[in-house]
DNA sequence: CTAGGTGACTTACGACCTCTAAGGAAATAT
DNA sequence: ATATTTCCTTAGAGGTCGTAAGTCACCTAG
């Protein structure tokens, strides 16, 4: 009982029922109040019995909906990945005519204005990491993570296969990271070499490495407006990736 | 009342009484039992409450040391950020006779070697950003937080006197990041000008910003051990300062 | 059309947390 | 020897999480 979204429907063929649509307006309503809370006053503010007090319910009502806290910021953080990932996925798409280097770099764009804009909602996507040991493997965050995962990677991928970049030769890798390179590459099909896989890790450690310092502070220090040092990791990864604009 | 070490010994002048010595060793228990709690049940697990059961007295019997939690917690976190920065230091004084270049490496690998030895106390630094708007601007923290920054700033100060390193004159930086990186140079004094400056901070958000990845577990998708990767980030680091080693 | 099952919600409760208040006991200062 | 400071206690207000048990309305199957 009560463990959220697992059963959306009664019934698979049926059209949802009046209690269903009930159910998902609720569920609707309560993921747009955590959020409301979480923007406003702050993670430590977003409290089951906050959330049901702002709705209108009593606390333990909520537990009907989810199994207590954790489940909730777990949904309502698939959500924010989801949300990100279209945003992502609608700016490569904005241009199919313009070239593929200039819609990845569109794509990362997206990504950094979508974190920025929405600073509270990246914090809990980047203090959700997609694989620490211990969380159900098949849980709603986990499927939105790779999912995100996956849009600069399928990119990266099309780019590979139309036009190589450079990358270097297995053999002049590191053992130990020549075969972490490889185990990697087979767990997405190897659809990248562990070559052209080392190119991609670097720039998307690059990327998002920086995306999260900014958005959580850590460069507050000496930047106040991180825009030029975006851009300019923007054209390494150009160069890396010997991109076409 | 009850600040925290704000009032470490009676008077200035005089021997630590017997009550300062007394103060001092239940202070240093607070902080060694916080800390076990840390590591060994997690950050949540840390509270007054849980601090003081632990230590076999009676809850608000800590407010006569810490103001609160936030206080225990920035307390602790100081001393996290202090024993951190130590360990850099002494890396950086282990062999004095050797280049500066492979000295800054060893403060590297001792700041990584310490961050991924006590993951937990790391999450404390890493989600106590220096620099956030409102927070008190002399506090024990902040102290802490940038005498850590110092210690590699300082070194780069030193190699840029000694031997500068290539850096970009600063016509050829993009108008909004030149002054930021202006502003920021006088905030140092002036010690690095803007290019060299600009140079160093690529430097720190990616040693940094691959280190904070490592430790909150962003990379744990693709890699199971990062020595390799923490190197070759060395390595361009190396050829960025135009190091001798 | 009625009767049972299911879902949504309520109040009540126990355990824990933070932090304040008021008072006693012990060490120190005068 | 007395006054003061310091440390610690218990009591308690107000908040949180989560469970238990009961009520009511709706849906659906007979």
């Amino acid at each position: 009982m009560a463990q959220g979204t697992e059963k959306a429907e009664g019934r698979p063929g049926r059209a949802p029922s009046r209690r269903d649509r009930q159910r998902q307006a609720t569920l609707a309503e309560i993921h747009a109040t955590t959020r409301k809370l979480l923007v406003e006053r702050g993670s430590p503010a977003v409290t089951i019995n906050a959330v049901a007090r702002e709705m209108g319910i009593s606390g333990p009502a909520l537990y009907h909906y989810y199994a207590g806290h954790d489940a909730l910021v777990g949904a309502v953080t698939a959500g924010f990945f989801q949300e990100l990932t279209a945003a992502m996925e609608q700016a490569r798409d904005a241009a199919p005519e313009r070239p593929r280097g200039s819609r990845l770099l569109a794509t990362c764009r997206a990504m950094r204005a979508w974190a920025t804009a929405h600073p509270a909602e990246f914090g809990w996507i980047f203090a959700a990491p997609v694989a620490p040991p211990g969380r159900e493997p098949d849980s709603e965050r986990q499927l939105a993570g790779h999912r995100f995962e996956r849009v600069l990677l399928d990119q990266v991928v099309e780019l590979w296969n139309e036009r190589p970049f450079p990358a270097p030769e297995p053999d002049g890798l590191e053992p130990s990271l020549r075969a972490q390179l490889e185990a990697h590459s087979e767990s997405i099909d190897g659809r990248l070499p562990p070559g052209a896989l080392h190119v991609y890790l670097g720039c998307w450690i690059r990327l998002y490495g920086l995306l999260c310092m900014e958005v959580l502070h850590q460069l507050d220090f000496a930047f106040t407006d991180l825009d030029p040092v975006f851009e300019e990791a923007l054209r390494d990864l150009g160069a890396a990736l010997a991109l076409e604009t």
